[in-house]
RNA sequence: GCGCCUCUAGCUCAAUUUGGCAGAGCAACGGACUCUUAAUCCGCAGGUUCUGGGUUCGAGUCCCAGGGGGCGCACCA
């Protein structure tokens, strides 16, 4: 923290007094609070306690005090915590300090200890014997009845959202779920999980365009990693056969509600298998965390109803380009002809285009928003795939297989390319197109083509946009619901960078290379 | 990056087509109340109407610029 920041800065300036003369100030609050007991543990034993009922055992539980309803010499308040809400029954001839407790905020945190009942109008309840304020509230929680609205402050103050607002803790528990899920389901199949660099000094395994940080010991520029794929290949290189990752990964790239500067990837690579067995394992993954987390293969999504239940339906990008348009399109047809089919549609082409590119962005423009799915849309054109081994059978196509559910793609299966030679070459149709202005065209990565060199087994590989999955589960849509703390502009009249004030007649500290960690 | 929309009390929102004293509910504060469920009732207080200019006798309202946010487009998964 730095000591002279005014506190008033942020949106929400304190809405009750900061009063230190009441015993609510810090040093009234106990460093710790053991032996409580989960309000939905408490619910799950005691629910069955009739009207009025007494259960005659004590329990001690914690969390925010949300709602308080003071009755003179009796006060009911509703608790809330990460696994759900209890009422608190206080009575003056019962309850420890019960004036005090009358006085609460809403927001503020208590422990409390009583008989767990249920009261004459049907509530199950803690007879609050005694009881401990755990931390105070300055700043409150918005509309006790609507919450807060404001996506400023939901995504900004997201600890807000997180308690004045329905649903939205339960929506950050299914992702962390989802998560473990899928580490389950990979974990079983007998996959590694590994960990590779974030900072790269050649961004590859992708098309973006990446942020860029520099190394001071280093003197050198680097790269926020925009794919794990280039390490995780070289992982099964060195022998490990089953390999994944669930990492971030960061693309230069403007927000939308489908897009995040960064956001969560998962990507495995299995030895041994072809783009069809990994379409599998791809199927395995998403069907089966559906049917942890939801406890069904079915969901509803934007009112449509859908089932991932494998097998997913296959069909390749030109079939689906004729379902889905009526018009035929195919790389056969050749760069000028692909090019009036897409006129024909009423798509500009950007003139750089081959006929690869022309073919997917007719594919991407036309196809993909309209296919429900879940389906599979395989063989790819060449160009479009710089790190995907050649179609067998199909000349200038590669065995790429893309999932598409809800009209939008959820991950990527692979043939992954193991030839170094063709590798070198599709690294310099890549540079090619750099010179043609493509600022996404992959560089060319020297340690990345001596690793092919000594030997990469026929490997199949999966990526899987996570957040996208947790979007599609919880039914939200936007990314912005299932990240904690989207990408945001930094606040007007926020701190300076650190070391913005270097250089400027000594008002910065002395830096040797380092940041610290606080300002004096 | 471009276009359109928006910003009023701590929160959620009003403020008469077409400029005329800035309001309510909740929260907070004071009080009443022994089974409430967004408790209820009485009282009190709460504002640089995002900021800065302009037009006008008079601006929350109209105009210009800036800032925050939203939505589209572009880029992308």
């Amino acid at each position: 923290m730095i000591p002279d920041t005014p506190s008033d800065t942020t949106a929400v300036t304190p809405s009750h007094p900061t009063g230190d003369s009441d015993t609510l100030e810090p040093r009234g609050v106990p460093y710790d609070y053991r032996g409580t007991v989960p309000v939905a543990e408490v619910v799950e034993r005691y629910g069955r306690l009739e009207t009025g009922e007494e259960s005659g055992e004590t329990v001690r539980v914690a969390g925010r005090v949300m709602l308080m309803r003071v009755q003179g010499k009796l006060a009911f308040a509703t608790l809330r915590e990460w696994t759900g809400e209890i009422q608190l029954f206080c009575l003056s001839a019962v309850t420890d300090r019960f004036e005090e407790l009358k006085r609460l905020n809403l927001g503020d945190w208590i422990g409390a200890e009583g008989e767990v009942v249920r009261t004459k109008r049907g509530e199950l309840s803690v007879k609050v014997r005694s009881w401990t304020p755990l931390a105070r509230a300055q700043h409150g929680f918005g509309d006790k009845w609507r919450g807060v609205n404001d996506p400023d402050l939901r995504f900004r103050q997201r600890e807000v959202d997180l308690w004045a607002n329905e649903g939205v803790r339960e929506r950050f528990l299914l992702r962390s779920r989802v998560v473990r899920g899928l580490r389950e389901l990979l974990d079983a199949r007998g996959f590694v999980e590994v960990e590779t660099p974030v900072l790269h000094a050649i961004p590859g395994g992708g098309f973006a365009k990446p942020f860029v940080t520099h190394y001071n010991s280093m003197h050198a520029d680097f790269y926020l990693r925009i794919a794990l794929e280039l390490f995780l290949k070289r992982c099964v290189i060195g022998g490990m056969e089953r390999v994944y990752e669930i990492g971030r990964v960061f693309r230069n790239e403007g927000t939308g509600p489908k897009y995040n500067p960064e956001f969560t990837m998962l990507e495995a690579y299995q030895a041994y298998a072809d783009y069809l067995d990994v379409a599998e394992l791809q199927e395995y993954l998403v069907s089966g965390v559906a049917s942890t987390v939801l406890g069904a293969t079915t969901l509803s999504f934007e009112g449509r109803e859908l089932d991932l239940a494998p097998p997913w339906r296959r069909l390749t990008l030109e079939e689906a380009i004729t379902e889905v348009t009526g018009v035929e399109a195919t790389l056969g047809m050749g760069e000028a002809e692909l090019r009036r089919v897409a006129a024909g549609l009423d798509l500009e082409m950007e003139e750089r285009f081959d006929a690869g590119q022309v073919l997917t962005e007719i594919y991407e423009k036309t196809t993909e928003p309209n296919l429900w799915g879940p389906v599979h849309v395989m063989d790819y054109p060449e160009s479009v795939s710089p790190l995907t081994r050649k179609h067998r059978s199909k000349p200038g196509y590669v065995e790429r297989l893309t999932p598409i559910v809800a009209g939008r793609e959820i991950g990527e299966c692979y043939s992954e390319l193991i030839d170094p030679e063709d590798q070198r070459a599709r690294f310099e149709a890549q540079a090619l197109d750099r010179l043609k202005g493509d600022e996404e065209a992959m560089p060319t990565d020297a340690d990345f083509l001596r690793a092919l060199e000594r030997g990469m087994p026929p490997t199949g590989g999966i990526g899987l946009g996570v957040d996208r999955l947790v979007m599609l589960l919880a039914d939200v849509h936007h990314i912005r619901e299932v990240l904690l703390f989207p990408a945001l502009r930094p606040e007007a009249g926020g701190q300076p960078p650190p070391g913005a004030a270097q250089g400027q007649g000594g008002a910065g500290p002395a830096t040797d290379g380092e940041v610290p960690d606080e300002a004096p």
